[in-house]
Parts: C-alpha cells; structure tokens; sequence
DNA sequence: GGCCTATGATTGATCGGCCA
DNA sequence: GTGGCCGATCAATCATAGGC
C-alpha cells in the first residue's frame, strides 16, 4: 500500500552522478572546510559554477556528506588525508604568491 | 567532557589526526512526534518519522494550492480531518512553501544568473 | 542477472533568528 | 513571553548507478 506511493511520486527521480572533476571540487572545499563544511551562499554558487550543477544540488551533496561523513569518520580517513595533502600544497603556493605580491607592495 | 582539539594550522606530523569537530557532534533531538494510540504501554520509542499517507498528501496538496497560508481555524479542521497534528500541518504548510519557492527559483532560466563576473 | 555499496534526492521534523 | 514563518540543516529513507 504504502509502497505504491513511491511509485510514481519519485519517478521524477532518476539520478546521474556527478562528473569525476565535480566531485574532485566538491571535496576539496569540504575537506579544506573540515572544521566548519558550510559554504556560504555566495560560496555554493561559486562552486554550483565550477561543478557545472545547481546550487541545490551543491547543498544537497554537503549535506549528505556532512551526514555521512560523521557518521562512519574512519570511513572517509583516507579521503581525507588524500585532500588534506592536496591542499595543503595549493595553500603552499598560495602564500608564496602572497609573499611575492607583498614585497612589491610596501605598506 | 572532551578534550579541546589543538592544531588547526600545520599538517600533523603522524600520518593522519581527524579531530572532532563541533558539527560532527551536533545531535537532533528526535521528533516529538509520539502518537500512537491510547496512553502508554509500548516500550518502543515510537520517535520515528511520520510517513503520511497518499491520501493525507493529496489533500495536504490541495489545500496548499487554494491557500499557501493556514488560518488557526484551517489548521485545526485539516488537523482533525487527517488524523494529524497541528504542529504537523503547520509544517507541512512551512516545508511546503519552501519546496515551491526552490522549485520556482530552479525553474526560472539560469541563463540569466551567468552574467556577473566573480 | 543478482547483490552490495556508493550516492543524489526527497522530506518530516529540528534549530536559531526574526518579527508582530 | 508566545507563536508563526523563514532559511538552513538534520536524519532517515528512497531509488538508482556502479562494481563484482
């Protein structure tokens, strides 16, 4: 009985996951974001862009991570280490960027 | 009760730390949402999510398309006419309302939002 | 083809903030 | 103080995609 319902109230859902370099997006902001994963709006229209998806389905994608990922943490304990690194090396050039655009730059 | 976490800049030095974050420990107290027949007995939690019945949506879904907003009055008829809450049709009017205006917002052409440099 | 896990979407209900 | 609404989020579940 109950079971029909679903039926065609979620025949809208036919899902397609995400590309590959989306997804690659998406966890490098969550997991350089671990202590606090709640991108802005501002922050999930910009990453909407990037992933080529709507920004609800950005919200939708945290707000399943979050939950997942709290949920089983030693889970995602390799992902994370793999984005920690990752970042960590684009934030190396960031501030060797914002070095050299300091010297330039006297106050 | 817990240890303050320390080292939010450097990576650490052994291999991984997945530190617990406060959002990590957030809990939801569970739904309110008791109800099941006459007083007590069942020893069960009954703190589940409410499934309303197709029959509760369709006239849920037509209520909201005569009127997007509950009168007190309104509320407590449809309450009492589907076996609910009134806590519970005034949120399905609130989620409701919500679902229309994310559908309307992703309706719209988003032709248009790509035009501002950022 | 069946079975299992990963994952995007849906939704009843909660949380915090705001306002009349 | 009280209560409804909004916006964001939670948490459980659904249904499909992908891998074996």
């Amino acid at each position: 009985v109950m079971i029909l319902r679903s039926r065609f109230l979620d025949a809208r859902r036919k899902r397609r996951n995400f590309s590959k370099q989306a997804t690659e997006i998406l966890n490098e902001y969550f997991y350089s974001h671990l202590s606090n994963p709640y991108p802005s709006e501002e922050a999930k229209e910009e990453l909407a862009k990037k992933c080529s998806i709507t920004v609800s389905q950005v919200s939708n994608w945290f707000g399943n991570k979050r939950i997942r990922y709290k949920k089983n943490i030693g889970k995602f304990q390799e992902e994370a280490n793999l984005y920690a690194a990752k970042t960590a090396v684009t934030a190396a050039h960031a501030v060797a960027a914002a070095v050299q655009n300091n010297q330039t730059n006297s106050p | 009760e817990d240890k303050d976490p320390a080292c939010p800049s450097e990576p650490c030095p052994n291999g991984s730390a997945a530190q617990t974050f406060d959002w990590m420990r957030v809990k939801r107290n569970p739904p309110k949402t008791a109800k099941v027949s006459e007083y007590g007995l069942l020893g069960q939690p009954n703190t589940i999510r409410t499934n309303f019945t197709t029959k509760q949506l369709t006239e849920l879904e037509k209520e909201f398309h005569f009127n997007k907003y509950l009168t007190r009055a309104r509320r407590v008829e449809i309450a009492a006419t589907l076996e609910l809450n009134e806590t519970q049709v005034k949120i399905w009017f609130q989620n409701r309302r919500m679902k229309q205006k994310k559908r309307e917002k992703e309706g719209l052409a988003p032709t248009a939002a790509s035009r501002s440099a950022k």
